[in-house]
DNA sequence: CAAGGGCTATCTATCGATAGATAGGCGGAG
DNA sequence: CTCCGCCTATCTATCGATAGATAGCCCTTG
């Protein structure tokens, strides 16, 4: 019945940060916000960047999971892409929070050199999965130009998600997705 | 000859927060890179809300006279739109700097209201502007499909730029541009 | 022309709030 | 009895912001 402290701290801290990122997240509102003391907190994450990295890890692991479900429930690659692009969407529908890389990916230089080895760990799981995805079908096809469109994927679908956050419009969002559909960046 | 103090806290400043974010934007140390002491900098800019707000509005100002002078220079809609580009791509190469207004989106929730405003100002700026170029020849283009294309590609260069900045690498923002160009995201 | 009032731009010094972090104690479970 | 998990209490550093003083300049006025 235990509801283990530690992932409750990590899961609030997640939501936090994906809504005011790494530096907007305080011990002192974390630990309100889970019900213990800031004391607690540095009791399992010692420092800030500890609590920071294993977010990052975490959040990193799960994508991977994730991401490969979607290729293994359906070989469809617009299927699969519409999968990808809606875990994204799913962030800003949660009150309008933003992947924990990407508002995180705007802090780079402020961030710990081990929560920014995490943050470019997200982003090379991407990449790779995208390339793994449009590689589909495509057997010889020129591995230069699919990781090329794998990251510029990834790149505009990250650009759709802080705009439309900006905007606080999810349909900004949708939009914009759509029109990268339209222009074929999108499978 | 008077270096007029208060275009230099504007210029420095916007450095700073092009580097660091609004949240890492800090009296003290725009201070002591102005020279001054940090109430000086009150006194020119009596909150932190004030200097964010004369930060984003000038910012958006000079965007529409850079943004409009191209396509005066040009009538050639693959040129604009490379050196539009190009304006974004020169805030990575001066030290791996974002756009302003890009991460500050990224700050959106912790940002004061008056910021926020002139932060949404720039994306309008920047959708109204690309529309009036995807207008042109195509006068009887559908208006409604022509501002989703805007707004996708405004989101795909700031992604392009976001991720760039999280690589500290500028060839990855020539790369998302170059596949969108391929992929006919960019005309 | 000279004197004085007020304005501009800066300084020193300090405020309360909050940041992350730490030392040491207490209570319950094995 | 020990050790884990959490607590109280506190530290140092930094944040944005303010108060009050001052030096220099311009404008007015006698």
């Amino acid at each position: 019945m235990t509801a283990d402290t530690k992932q409750v701290i990590m899961d609030t801290a997640r939501a936090m940060v994906q809504a005011r990122g790494y530096s907007g997240l305080s011990f002192r509102e974390l630990a309100k916000e889970v019900g213990v003391k800031s004391a607690s907190i540095h009791y399992h994450f010692p420092t800030k960047g500890d609590l920071g990295a294993a977010l990052a890890r975490r959040y990193a692991d799960e994508a991977i999971e994730i991401f490969d479900a979607f290729l293994e429930a359906s070989p469809d690659i617009g299927a699969c892409m519409r999968k990808y692009t809606d875990v994204f969407r799913s962030a800003l529908s949660n009150n309008n929070r933003m992947c924990l890389c990407g508002i995180m990916a705007a802090e780079h230089d402020d961030l710990p050199a081990e929560v920014r080895a995490e943050v470019d760990r997200f982003t090379d799981v991407n990449i790779r999965w995208l390339i793994k995805l449009l590689s589909r079908g495509k057997s010889k096809a020129a591995a230069g130009a699919i990781a090329q469109r794998a990251l510029a994927i990834f790149a505009a679908v990250e650009g759709a998600q802080l705009v439309a956050r900006g905007r606080g419009d999810i349909a900004v969002y949708d939009q914009a997705i759509e029109a990268y559909r339209t222009a074929g960046l999108l499978p």
